[in-house]
DNA sequence: TGCCAGGCCCTCTTTAGGGCCTT
């Protein structure tokens, strides 16, 4: 699904599927996810698989789900990130844990000479500061903790952008009702997480419950 | 199975070390 008219409360959320955790040591992104948030809710979404070139090993392919085989019949990372960096536009980017993704976006996106100009935020860097009582801050561990729906199906890419979208969600609505001391102050939440203030405060203005 | 890397954050800290989180 391509169709994304865009405007200043648009976000996407992303999700790699790769071969490693770095693309400095020659790792490659098998899989793309993402789904865009428009006026607290999901618009439409991307999805593709990629072929990285190399095949993969198995503890990747026991961890994702998506094996070799599965990979010899998907378009290259060149060609599925021309398409998704069409896709993100300008949109702010979120991930959880998005350093890790956005060391894959960028190399991928040098690949094909691409920048982007939209800015990253990461939504387990929000959760540490507003779940501190969670058992722990994977993504999993605080779909459950928030009782999210899920099917548990994780480590793909668009399910998990899709339950990273949730709990973006969830957590916007729950700084809305704790903005008053002694919980975080909205404008440390978006200090400490380098969440731009406006992008929150327009994604909160726009929440529909 | 869990290491690689790298950013964030806490503490037995700041001239550092180690856990968490991502695949």
């Amino acid at each position: 699904m391509k169709d994304s008219p865009r405007n200043a409360n648009s976000l996407v959320i992303l999700d790699f599927e790769t071969t490693g955790l770095s693309p400095s040591m020659g790792d490659r992104a098998i899989e793309i996810g993402a789904v865009r948030i428009r006026d607290g809710k999901v618009i439409d979404s991307f999805q593709e698989l990629m072929d990285p070139g190399f095949l993969v090993d198995a503890f990747i392919e026991g961890y994702t789900g998506i094996t070799n085989d599965m990979l010899a019949e998907a378009r290259t990372c060149e060609k599925v990130m021309k398409d998704f960096a069409d896709y993100i536009g300008d949109d702010n980017l979120v991930a959880h844990n998005a350093s890790f993704d956005k060391r894959f976006l960028d190399s991928e996106f040098e690949e094909i000479d691409h920048s982007y100009s939209g800015k990253f935020v990461c939504s387990m860097l929000l959760a540490r500061r507003i779940y501190q009582d969670a058992p722990n801050h994977q993504l999993g561990t605080l779909v459950d903790y928030k009782n999210i729906p899920s099917d548990g199906n994780f480590h793909r890419a668009l399910y998990d952008a899709e339950m990273t979208a949730q709990l973006w969600m969830r957590m916007l609505n729950d700084i809305s009702g704790r903005v008053r001391s002694p919980a975080p102050t909205f404008e440390m939440v978006c200090k400490l997480t380098r969440t731009p203030k406006k992008m929150i405060e327009s994604l909160l203005q726009n929440w529909q419950a």
